[in-house]
Formats: structure tokens, sequence, C-alpha cells
DNA sequence: ACATAAATCGGTTACTCACCCGATTTACAA
DNA sequence: TTGTAAATCGGGTGAGTAACCGATTTATGT
């Protein structure tokens, strides 16, 4: 079973020599090719490819708006973006537009031919330095949930009472749950306020979801 | 310039194996081998590797704490997992421990090469199955951020007073930075509650957290 | 010209909050 | 044994909150 693929890049000598490239391995069939997003649109919906390589720099509108656009009519094709862009920003809106695979142009050919084998099998393919860039994200964005544990000192029953509090619940529905006085509950609230130094229950709520105790 | 390279699997055939294939490679240089956690963070402090190759199921420690053991000690050390595990469980884990590479013994030898370059260049390499995973869950993570600018038929101003709730202020306050009376600051306040069926300024803390709106 | 929505201002009321004061019991460590 | 810390309970006060009621002015559009 041949992986059916169209071509996307405003310029012709680039096609012709990804052409020329791809036509070596008999795996791959180019049933189509686009100079431009709208072209690439409607070529995408008359033969539905497997996969879809993506220039980004295009005349008429960026290779991020044609997939989400491309997306949003043929889910099942993959979509491969192939560009000069090495930035973080292009990467991670190329990501979100739901590209499969993102090689530089840079890369060599072979890595090219992965990210289209890849992609038609349904899974991702990304360049090394960008996937270093998505761990790295992945790294600082679930940083504040490993980040706890370490509570600035607050012992158990106030840490019972704080994910009530920024749950946003009163002294007396806390108390009733825990059975213990609303009074008790309002002495251990001013005990963690003291604690953290922070002065409302606003601020309560910031702390608690920045130390991933509960969720937003 | 040889990449100096470790092996940790408590598997001597599978060290045996591994040996063969990546003597093969004149760039590669293996400068130790261990079975045991203990016995590959004592190799990687004596030899300071470019890349250690890291088994997860090790017999005294696993493979994710033994990599953050190294990473405490030896940082420019970069560690490839090499693994039978393909769940999403260990992926993660083995990320957060500090992992450059990630591939599953079931993988072709030429990719389990190329992940050691990889990472030796100081890039990531991820399998595709499993950067697919990544990808999902970047998506997944940064939807709340990417689902605002719908805020639900908020006026402007009523978004304007809704930061500034969220942030923590009083009506009294609001309504002096916005030059109104605190009185127009609490209708406002009123008509987003309503609006978001929300009933209290923590819920609109977390409705505002969810929107991007503030950060917490 | 009339309707609609947005933005503004005022009053009232029961309730909660944040902060202060006091206290006892229990348990564990110096 | 004598502290010290944790957890419990109580009173009091001033400020703020959430919820209703009312109203006017100013656009914007039909």
């Amino acid at each position: 079973m041949k992986i059916r693929l169209i071509l996307v890049d405003d310029h012709e000598v680039v096609r012709s020599g990804l052409r020329m490239l791809l036509a070596s391995e008999s795996e791959i069939e180019i049933v189509a090719e686009a100079g431009s997003a709208v072209e690439a649109i409607a070529a995408v919906q008359e033969h539905q490819p497997d996969v879809v390589l993506m220039d980004i720099g295009l005349p008429d509108m960026s290779g991020i708006d044609a997939t989400k656009e491309l997306k949003k009519t043929n889910p099942e094709s993959a979509v491969v973006a192939l560009t000069i862009h090495e930035d973080e920003e292009y990467f991670f809106r190329m990501l979100e537009a739901g590209a499969s695979g993102y090689v530089p142009k840079r890369a060599a050919p072979e890595e090219l031919l992965t990210a289209i084998q890849v992609a038609a099998a349904g899974e991702v393919y990304l360049y090394p330095s960008l996937a270093k860039l998505l761990v790295k994200d992945y790294l600082v964005a679930d940083a504040p949930a490993r980040a706890s544990n370490e509570l600035d000192g607050l012992t158990d029953r106030e840490q019972e009472v704080l994910a009530h509090l920024a749950d946003g619940a009163s002294n007396a529905e806390i108390g009733e749950t825990l059975s213990i006085s609303p009074k008790t509950v309002a002495r251990h609230r001013e005990n963690i306020m003291r604690k953290l130094n922070l002065h409302s229950r606003i601020e309560l709520v910031k702390y608690a979801i920045r130390k991933g105790i509960i969720r937003p």
C-alpha cells in the first residue's frame, strides 16, 4: 500500500527537487502538488491523501492556517511541516494546527522520508532540536505540580483545610465536612495565612493552584 | 571525536548484543558497562560519558531513579532510555528525570544509533509513538489558554473589571483605578456573575485563570 | 424615533471574612 | 518533667461580600 502524498510549496524548484527525492522511494506516490494554500486545500479535498507535505511560507495564507483548514475537512490526512523556520513560535503553532511532523529544510533527506512514513502510520515525527523544545515546554509546564510537597511548613490539618478553602468552601462548610467548629477552621486559616504571608482567600486560591493542590 | 558511551542493562546478553551493534559504529566508543543502578552511577562518575544507554527495569533501583541520581552529579551526560516499556507513565517520568531520548527495544537498530547521536549533540530524540503522546499532552495542557477569547458575552468593561476582581482587588480599589464608583464596580460584578453563573470571587478567580486572563 | 444595550450611580440586608484576644487537650521531645 | 507544637473551641469587631431593589445617560441600530 503506497503512501499517497501531496506536495505544497510555492517554489517550483523546491517541488521538483522533492519530487525527484521522493520518486526514488517506491513506497510514496505523489498524487498532487500545490503552489498556494487555496490550491492545497482544494487538492486535499479532491485526492484525500495520506500525507500533506506543507511549507509554511505560502503567498496567500500561512501553512499554519492552511493546516487548520485542512484538518477541519480532512482530519485523516496527516500534515508534515517542511520549512526553513526553526523557531519555537512556528513549531508550536503548527502543532496546535494539527501537524503530525515538523522537519526543517536543512534536515537530511532520510529524515524527511522517515517523517512521512511516521505521519502516514498515524504517529508523530519531531526533528530533534524541536523535540527538545517540546520536552522543555513539558517540563516547565508541569513544574508547579512537581514543585509541591514542600508546603512551607503547613501541618497536615492545615493542608487539609487549605484544600477546602481553595475550593471555595466557607468556614462553616469546611467545619461541617471535617466535623470541627467553624471557629477552628478560621483559626487554621489564620495560621495558614500567617505562615504563607497571604491575606485573602483569593491569594490562597492562587497559591493552591500554583502548588497543584487544586485545579482551576 | 568519538561518542563515549556507557551501557546499563541487567542482562548480560542484552549488553553483548548492544556491544556488537554499537561496535560497528566507528563514532561510538563504549567506555563502560553496568548491570545495576549503583554500578551505573559509579561508572558514570568515573568515566563521565557523553551518553548513558539506560534500561528501566534494573534489579536494585529503577532506571528512572538512577537517571535522576546521574543528572544530579553529571548533568552533562545525556541519558537515552532503552526499554521494553512503551507506557505513557514510564515515558513521562523518564522525561522528568532528565532523559534526552526514549527508544523502545522493538525499535530498529538505526533508530537507536540516531538517538545516541542526537543525545550526544545535546538534542532530544523521541520515538514517534512517544512523540505523539507528548504532543497530545501539550495540546490538552495548553488547551485552556487557547480556548479563551470567547468570554461568554462579557462586555469590554466587564472583562476589565473581571481582571481586577480576579487579581484580588476590592470593589473600592477597582473603583479607584477605573475612576468609577465602587457601587458601579459591584454592579458590573453582579452582571459578570450572572452571565457566567458564578457565585463568589473565588469562582471568578478560577474562571479567569482557566481563560488565561490572569496567571496564578 | 424608538428600542436595546452598555455604563453609570445609589440604597439595603444578611452573611462572611480577616484579624485580634483568650483558652484547653494531646502528644512528643529535650 | 517541662517545654513546644498541634489541634481544638470560644468571643468580638470592622470591613467586605453577594443579593436584591431602584435609577439616569449615552450610544447604536432598526
